[in-house]
DNA sequence: CTTCAACAAGTAAGCGCTTACACGAGGTTC
DNA sequence: GAACCTCGTGTAAGCGCTTACTTGTTGAAG
């Protein structure tokens, strides 16, 4: 029997069974769809639902059935270094965060998730706490490169399934991410070999970024290994923002340094950077310095030069992000020991789990060859250049 | 008594107080900072939590306490009309609606809550399904502009406490939005008195975005109120993208007609797409046509020429939101019939809610005024035009 | 006309927390 | 030293759903 009465409060599956006259189970068979309910019993309860304005209490069906349809996705917050107001909107930067999380939610919406989302900074003392209390609202997590330790990633992942994208992964965390050796490998080769260039340089993004680490050395041995020279170290240290691109430049200048003849750059912002710090000091590029990105984010061709750049597939990551955690939510919790990994979008299929390792997915990247590097501009996208 | 016995399922609430050798009751008081217990109890408590690396269950939490402690936020995905690439990446103009959801976040952070988001499609035939389940799964909504109908905001609003930004409000909705009203008034003071145009033009938004009517009607009325010419109707009818300025413009071209000597755009993209279609053309700006927006996007200034427009404080907007609504949450649900109406950030004080009308904050916009409407180029943000 | 499968609908036991209330052990107060 | 507070803890009743299990009906089979 009902035991609640009916208040002004918000109508509970009690006052809906009430008023269709049936018990709250068979309410909750024609909310979950299931077909027992005959369709006369179906029609009354729709009615009451909709007479009621009737939704259903997210929170109780959650603790009911063991699933909250919510998945959490955290990432960084980036306060750009206010290098004086010219990159204070480096806001542009979170493009590629909001791309990813654009890519994760059209696929959660196909499964019936939702996103909790929740934009960390990273010296916040409290932030192991935080993202705690997010695991427990949510069915599983997805966390973007540079928000936890990979201690605190284990330790979340003991609470909840997570994904990590770009990042370290193993240990119960699955990892999603993009190719990075290959690409940057060819981007070497075609810097030294197609446009001849005999001194390099590649300017990092955090040190502690795995991607960033693998690109970095990828480019610098195939580089060495074609003759040329490749600058690296902390004089070349950046932090993936355009700010940290300005000043290694900046900085090398004021020193009489003499600058490569190209550069390569741990990503699109620090090109961004560079491409302005150069022209503050009246260099051409790619006449004086070559220079490239990695991302291929949408105002790398609307640069001048355009920004000759490695394309990531930005959303699918996200897609492909929320695919695994999924499939880890549905399955046992703990990131599933299928060396599953390979993966498209152009049709390849890359392998390179170890048997057993945790779930890794790598996707394919490409070498975006523009102006930038010393190629012809792209005689299709030209006009744009004229008002940008 | 406990009742459950230690699986390796999540440890739950039980699992520590058997541990720690207290009752649930206690571990709930030292989880949520009651100060009843004792250090020493506490401390057996924490103890306990740490070593099971326990995490409270959000949904049961919520169940119980009447409160998610999450805000929903709605907003529309825009597909760029894929004008043949150039616009492809319209993505850009999600820039205005994730700066808000920013805003949104950073207030809501301080207070304990995280954000549900989705994105919407309108053509989506069961979009008010969806955003029924997100209602039910959080305390209170944020619904961008042109995500619901009225009758569909109503309908939420009996639900779960409902902000509407930009758009609606009223009946149980609260709104928060930024003026438009006198920014207009003002921007067609300046071109028509500063700069002696006499022939103006108004490219509209959605027509039935309440924000694009009232930014119409207000330059379109004082234009003529001041002796000028302004044109409006059909022919002049956007849909705030890009895109739809190229088309406009155009259109308008193609069929030879003179055009005004100042477009007014209802938004930035907009206007953006107008300067692209009159560059098209090999038509100056400001010299033969002057163009404005609105917004204030951080690609605004860097438009060559810069964009005049008319700055809202976009990331207010948010914050100012999920104040409302946290208000509208803690206590009774309805929209509060305080016409506690206002704003600053400039420290203005908007008075403009009848009394007893429902809460609708409205922020402060500023006219900025840069090149394209004909003003000398600001000498401040100059050289990063070398390089975009 | 009985027997029993098949199925619709109801009963009730949780899901993992919060919290009103009850309890018992000190510490005051007269 | 009885009566009365105070306080730290424990007990147990929900919060609003889902779902295993049970009951009641109906109709086909024998």
């Amino acid at each position: 029997m009902d035991t609640r009465s009916k208040t002004d409060n918000p109508p509970t599956i009690y006052d809906v069974a009430r008023r269709a006259g049936v018990s709250i189970a068979s309410v909750s068979r024609v909310l979950n769809g299931r077909d027992n309910p005959r369709p006369a019993t179906r029609d009354r309860v729709l009615k009451a639902i909709a007479e009621l304005g009737f939704v259903p209490d997210g929170a109780a069906r959650a603790l009911s059935s063991r699933l909250k349809h919510v998945v959490g996705v955290v990432f960084r917050r980036v306060y750009g270094t206010d290098d004086g107001g010219t990159f204070a909107d480096e806001a542009e930067n979170l493009i590629f965060g909001d791309q990813i999380n654009r890519g994760i939610e059209i696929v959660a919406q196909r499964y019936g998730y939702d996103l909790l989302v929740c934009s960390v900074n990273i010296d916040e003392r409290t932030l192991p706490n935080r993202i705690m209390t997010i695991a427990g609202k949510c069915d599983g997590l997805i966390l973007h490169d540079q928000v936890l330790s990979p201690a605190g990633l284990a330790a979340v992942a003991r609470v909840v399934p997570v994904v990590s994208l770009a990042g370290a992964g193993g240990d119960g965390v699955a990892a999603v991410r993009s190719e990075s050796a290959d690409s940057m490998r060819e981007l070497a080769r075609h810097l030294v070999q197609d446009h001849g260039y005999r001194r390099l340089a590649y300017i990092a993004g955090h040190a502690d970024s795995p991607d960033n680490v693998v690109r970095g050395r990828s480019f610098a041995t195939e580089a060495r290994s074609l003759g040329a020279e490749c600058l690296t170290g902390p004089a070349w240290q950046g932090d993936y923002s355009a700010a940290g691109g300005v000043e290694i430049v900046r900085g090398l200048i004021s020193l009489g340094a003499t600058l490569p003849r190209a550069i390569a750059c741990a990503n699109d912002q620090t090109a961004l950077g560079v491409l302005y710090a150069l022209a503050e000091h009246g260099l051409d590029v790619p006449g004086d310095v070559a220079v490239t990105g990695f991302d291929d984010l949408p105002f790398a061709r609307h640069l001048r030069p355009q920004l000759t750049t490695v394309r990531q597939p930005i959303q699918d990551i996200g897609a492909q992000a929320f695919e695994v955690l999924h499939s880890m939510i549905t399955s046992g919790q703990p990131a599933p020991a299928t060396s599953s990994v390979d993966v498209d979008a152009t049709g390849d299929t890359l392998a390179n789990a170890p048997a057993d390792a945790a779930v890794d997915i790598v996707l394919p990247t490409r070498l975006i060859r523009r102006e930038s590097c010393g190629c012809p501009p792209d005689p299709a996208t030209p006009s744009w250049r004229r008002i940008v």
